[in-house]
Parts: C-alpha cells; sequence; structure tokens
RNA sequence: GCACCCGUAGUUCAACGGAUAGAAUAGAGGAUUGCGGAUCCUUUGGUCCAAGUUCGAUUCUUGGCGGGUGCACCA
C-alpha cells in the first residue's frame, strides 16, 4: 500500500507511468496532471492520451485506435487493472472525457483520511524540497532620511512572504534591507535639517527630543526643503554637492577607522573651497540616519517582521569601487567620455555607467560591491533580490557584469520584481509632497475596521478593539497586496483595496473566527469518521483541503503568493457555502455529520491559520 | 525613436497549451423563528485587432493598436 497522502500527485503519475509502462510506444511519456476547474471531471485530469497520440501511432505499425479517446479507454483500461494489482484505494474512478481528456476522482476514504490528518497534525508537512539550502532575501530598501511609502510597504509584504514559503519547504533564510544612506536624496536632506535648525533657532537636541514619528515627520520636511532649493538656488545647489561628498566622507572615515580600510576615493579633493563644516554636517549626518534607521524598525516591528541584517550603500560604495577599478584594468569595464561604463551594449543590453566622471560609484557599482559583502557574510546558496520592476533594466545588466566578476555569484542571484502601486490621482511622488506613507495606509486601514466596529457592533470587549482592529486592517493591506500576480502594477483605491468583504484579508479572517467560535460552542468531541455519503458542500470542502501542502509547494517554487490567496479563498468561500447550507450543531443534526462537520470545521480553521501566517497576516479569534 | 512589461465582464483580478474563460466588486432579485449577515443563493456581463503554429490558443510566434516603465554619469 502506498502512502496514503504524503504527495497525492506523485502517487497518480506513478500509477499512470507504471501503466504507459505497460503499453508499447509511449513508456516513460511525461505524464502531466491537473485539476480540472469543474469539480464534475474529477479531481484529477491528464492530458496524456492526447499529447500521446501522435506518437504511439508512429510508434507502433498495427495502431489500432483512431481517436485519441479510443486511445483514452485502453490507457485507463490499463491504468485500471494496476490499480487493481496494488489494492489501490486512493482513487475511487477513472474515466475518460470530452476530446480525450482522463479524470481520477479520489476515493471518499482518501478525503476522510486525509481531513483526519489535517486535524492530528499542528501544522501541515511541507514538501521541503529546499532543505538545508541557504537563500538570502533582499527586500524592501527604503532610504534613510526619506519616507517609507507604500511601495516600500509593498515589498516588504511581498518580501516577507517569499521568505516564509521558502522557509517552510525547509530553507535557512536570511533577510536582509539595503539602504542608500548615501547620494544626493541625503544630501539634500541634511542641508533642509541645517536650514531648518537655523530658521527655528533650534538644536538637534530638540528635535531628538520628539516622537519618532514628529522627528520624521521632521526630516520630511527638510528634504522637501533641500530639494525645492536644489532646483531653484545655485549656491544650495552648491552647497548640497559638497555635503554629498562630505556624506561620503563620512562612511569611509569609519571604515577606515573600523577595520583599517584603504580609502578608495579622495574626498578631500571635492571640498577645497568649501565653508560648511565636515564636523557639522557630520553630526546631523549621522543623527539623521540614526532617527531614521529607528523609524524603519518601527514599521518592521508593526509589520511583524525583522531583518536579519543590514547592508548600506555608503559601505558598498567603497567596495565597489575596487572591484570596478580591478576590472577595469582587465577589461570588464571600459572609460568613456571620462566615466567608467559597463558595455552592456556587447551583450544585447545598454551600457551603464559605474563610476562617473567625478570618480563617484553610482548604484550599479555599490550593487557590484554589495554581493561579494552578502556572501562574505552569508555564504549563500542562491541570492534573490525583490524590487520594483522599474529596475528591471538595470538589473539584467547588473547580474551580467557580476558573472563577468563572479561567475559564481552571478549564477546564483536571482531579481524578481513586483509593479508600481498606482493610485488613482497618479504615480507618488516624494517631491510634490503628495507622497503616501506606510503609516498613514495602516492607520487609514485601522480607522476604517473601528467604523465598521462601530456600524455594525462586534463580540469584543474594549481592551480587545484596538489590536484587533489593527490585525485585521492590516490583513487588508497585505492581501490587498498579495493576492494578484507579481509582475502587474497594483491599483490602488481605497474602496477595492481596503474593502472587507469579498475576497480579503478580513473574510479570511472572518471565516477562521467563525470556524472557531463553532468548535467552542460545540465543546469536546472524539472525532471518529465513518464513511458516509457526503453532501456535495462537504464535498467541495474536502477536495480544497487536502491540497494546501501542493498549493504551498507551487507558490514557493514560482514565488507566486497569490496562488496561496486565491487557494485559501476559495476554501474559505467553500466552508461558508457549507455553513450557510448545512446545520453543524442543530439537535436534529445526525451525529455522524455533526462530527464530519466539526472535523471539516476544525481543519478550515487550521489552514487558513497557516496559511495566512505564510502570508504574514495574523488571525482573530473574535472581530 | 529603441528596449522591457502588460492588454481578459463597467471596475479590480484568476485561468500549469486543454473541457462550458473563473472569482470579487458594482447593478438586479432573494435567504435566517440555527451554530457569527464582514455570510450565503440566483441573475446580467468579457479574452484589443489580424495572421501563423497546434488535435486544441486568453496562454506560444509575427505584425498592428493601446497602456506602464526604462533608455549613461539619480536610486
Amino acid at each position: 500500500m502506498p502512502s496514503q497522502d504524503k504527495n497525492v500527485t506523485e502517487h497518480l503519475q506513478l500509477l499512470i507511468s507504471k501503466a504507459l509502462n505497460e503499453i508499447d510506444g509511449v513508456a516513460g511519456f511525461p505524464v502531466h496532471l491537473e485539476h480540472p476547474s469543474d469539480s464534475a471531471n474529477g479531481d484529477y485530469s491528464t492530458n496524456i492520451a492526447m499529447t500521446s497520440f501522435a506518437a504511439a501511432k508512429k510508434a507502433d505499425p498495427n495502431f489500432q485506435f483512431q481517436t485519441p479517446r479510443l486511445w483514452a479507454e485502453h490507457i485507463v483500461s490499463t491504468i485500471l487493472k494496476i490499480k487493481n494489482q496494488q489494492n489501490d484505494e486512493i482513487i475511487s474512478e477513472v474515466k475518460v472525457a470530452g476530446s480525450g481528456f482522463i479524470n481520477l476522482t479520489l476515493s471518499s476514504s482518501f478525503l476522510l483520511n486525509s481531513l483526519k490528518r489535517i486535524n492530528e497534525q499542528k501544522t501541515q508537512d511541507i514538501h521541503n524540497f529546499q532543505k538545508g539550502k541557504k537563500i538570502i532575501v533582499e527586500f524592501t530598501d527604503p532610504n534613510p532620511f526619506k519616507e517609507f511609502h507604500i511601495g516600500h510597504l509593498y515589498s516588504n509584504s511581498v518580501g516577507e512572504t517569499i521568505c516564509r514559503l521558502l522557509a517552510t519547504t525547509g530553507a535557512q533564510v536570511k533577510r536582509v534591507c539595503y539602504q542608500g544612506d548615501v547620494g544626493m536624496h541625503v544630501a539634500k536632506s541634511i542641508w533642509g535639517i541645517r536650514q531648518k535648525l537655523q530658521q527655528e533657532k533650534i538644536t538637534l537636541q530638540h528635535i531628538s527630543e520628539r516622537s519618532t514619528s514628529e522627528r520624521v515627520k521632521f526630516l520630511g520636511q527638510a528634504y522637501a526643503l533641500g530639494a525645492t532649493a536644489y532646483e531653484q538656488d545655485q549656491n544650495a545647489q552648491k552647497e548640497i554637492k559638497a555635503m554629498n561628498f562630505m556624506c561620503f566622507r563620512s562612511a569611509q572615515d569609519q571604515l577606515v577607522e573600523r577595520e583599517g580600510w584603504v580609502p578608495q576615493i579622495n574626498y578631500a579633493q571635492f571640498l577645497q573651497d568649501v565653508e560648511i563644516s565636515y564636523q557639522e554636517v557630520k553630526e546631523i549626518y549621522n543623527t539623521g540616519r540614526r532617527w531614521s534607521l529607528e523609524y524603519f524598525e518601527t514599521m518592521y516591528h508593526r509589520l511583524g517582521m525583522k531583518f536579519d541584517d543590514y547592508y548600506f550603500e555608503s559601505l558598498t560604495a567603497e567596495f565597489g569601487v575596487k572591484i570596478v577599478q580591478e576590472y577595469l584594468q582587465k577589461g570588464v569595464f571600459k572609460e568613456s567620455q571620462d566615466a567608467v561604463i559597463f558595455p552592456g551594449s556587447e551583450y544585447g543590453l545598454h551600457d551603464r555607467v559605474f563610476i562617473n566622471s567625478l570618480g563617484l560609484p553610482t548604484y550599479e557599482c555599490k550593487e557590484l560591491g554589495l554581493a561579494p559583502e552578502k556572501y562574505h557574510r552569508f555564504p549563500y546558496d542562491e541570492s534573490i533580490i525583490i524590487t520594483g520592476k522599474e529596475i528591471d533594466e538595470y538589473f539584467k545588466v547588473l547580474i551580467i557584469a557580476l558573472k563577468e566578476i563572479y561567475p559564481d555569484l552571478g549564477n546564483k542571484t536571482r531579481h524578481f520584481s513586483h509593479g508600481m502601486v498606482r493610485l488613482p490621482e497618479g504615480k507618488m511622488s516624494s517631491r510634490t509632497g503628495k507622497v503616501l506613507t506606510a503609516e498613514w495606509l495602516m492607520d487609514e486601514a485601522k480607522q476604517r475596521v473601528m467604523n465598521i466596529f462601530t456600524e455594525n457592533g462586534t463580540q469584543l470587549s474594549e481592551d480587545e478593539i484596538d489590536a484587533t482592529a489593527e490585525k485585521i486592517g492590516m490583513a487588508a493591506i497585505k492581501y490587498a497586496l498579495l493576492k494578484s500576480n507579481l509582475g502587474a502594477d497594483i491599483s490602488f483605491s481605497f474602496n477595492e483595496s481596503l474593502s472587507f468583504q469579498g475576497n480579503s484579508g478580513p473574510y479570511l479572517q472572518y471565516t477562521y473566527a467563525r470556524c472557531r467560535s463553532v468548535l467552542a460552542k460545540a465543546g469536546e468531541y472524539f472525532p471518529d469518521l465513518a464513511t458516509a455519503e457526503f453532501e456535495r458542500e462537504e464535498l467541495e470542502v474536502m477536495r480544497q483541503l487536502y491540497q494546501f501542502s501542493e498549493v504551498v509547494e507551487k507558490a514557493a517554487r514560482e514565488f507566486a503568493p497569490h496562488r496561496l490567496c486565491t487557494y485559501l479563498f476559495n476554501l474559505a468561500q467553500a466552508y461558508n457555502a457549507l455553513y450557510n447550507a448545512h446545520s453543524i450543531l442543530g439537535d436534529t443534526v445526525e451525529p455522524v455529520k455533526r462530527l464530519l462537520r466539526l472535523e471539516l470545521t476544525a481543519a478550515t480553521a487550521r489552514i487558513i491559520q497557516q496559511g495566512l501566517d505564510l502570508l504574514g497576516i495574523q488571525t482573530v479569534e473574535k472581530m
């Protein structure tokens, strides 16, 4: 007897393969199984008869089957023969349908067994096909001194889910965040801070005493001030450029002090006739940077995740410059118009600047320094980088360059991108100040939940309301971000994304809470499932339940969290339909049915909880 | 102009080359003297266009049309 339901799909594939081996001309033919969209066509379906028809006809001169359908009948009879030989009780029916599909229906004993199994285990087993594999995943990547906006929230939600999916397949996952703590955006902020301190006649110390979000608000205003001045005031522009060099230098100084690093760039040359005090800029820089990073931590905490390590551009800049200079000598890079470029056009892509004409590293150069540094700290088997899709083109060039320099690291690196967060009002911009911050969105979602509590009533006590509203609001946001395919843009209209009806995070939480409520009312019971005739709604729930581990594995393999969302929603729908059609605890319900339905309720709750957890979403017992 | 991504109900999204293209939402109509009505049921409505490959194309190829993003010293 084969293992019951460790992996049904593989078991069925094996069964069909055995049958094919007994038929001339199709031995070893790949068997493809799928779940028919209409359950009237069974639980599994294979198109093997259609795909192998031509080959079988060619291989056998005495081929006697006129159509794929007749050919399918022949395969089915062989499958049934094997099934009887090995006393297979997993499938109850195998038959031909349509133009030659072979449909397989799972037996009720199999379905009952998998139901039982789900409820016996605290967490469901997922095939650990990546056991021991070390995977480093970079995501979110907000820039210190700037807003943590909803694009970062999107990247964070996607990244965290990917990490959880990879971990559940056995991988050892390292979550890392890479942050742009140097560059013009930082210099603009510093200029703005200095200006504001002078205007408002206050010191950094005064701001330090304010709350984290107050400080961040201050930084945001400072950036806006600096950005505007940069465009309108030539003198300010000159000062900002100087401050930029000072920031780089400050980071370099630290590296020199800490590990005796040999400076790669002489920043002093850019600072000869500058009147601004390096010490002053350095202090503003270090303080503002710290405020920002502290603020980001509060965001990660609220999002329910934690990074294992952080990388900064100030560091990778130095590393990158060293690498580029070394490989310029070796001919990987070229000089062009006083800059150092990677000739991507020779690889069918486009050229990119790695060191600009002033001798400063660009983002590309820094990223090149990042790869070996990541490997140095965590010798990975695979490196995943998740970003918005606006840098797709650039990443293609970067990975080619990486492969030229460190073939091993280059081959281990994969870039995944998600779409843009589109708003009805147009694209987000930090310059026009029309940024939607993650914090604002999370507060807004929470407030909407509070409003629903007020309107519809709630079963929660006063002191539970706040924490629960937070969980439901977060569920609404994360689910809205994760439920569709990663490639396309997300349209973020509030009424759609924060709707708590239909295909939403709160719908799943509601279903979970409903299940828990039923189980609490049922009190203690002893599962003793007996095979009986199933109602249609009961059958539909069971047909969803056994697929959980399969769906999770697929979502992990394909980096497609939306598959898990779709699955959980289908399960919840099937359960709610059962709930509405049949009584569970009513007096007239037969004991056998009561037990079955309670087991279905318990399993649904478990699967929803585990599934939502993989999406980084918490369940609530009451709402 | 060139490159990449994307065109599916009014809207937001599914569909590993498979069967009658599924959901949600909006619209219309309904359901509880019961376990949570943030639920459920019924109904209206769709593959941008044209060729090609295939037993079979929303999916693959080519060409249009439409949208997004990017195209050297920002990240």
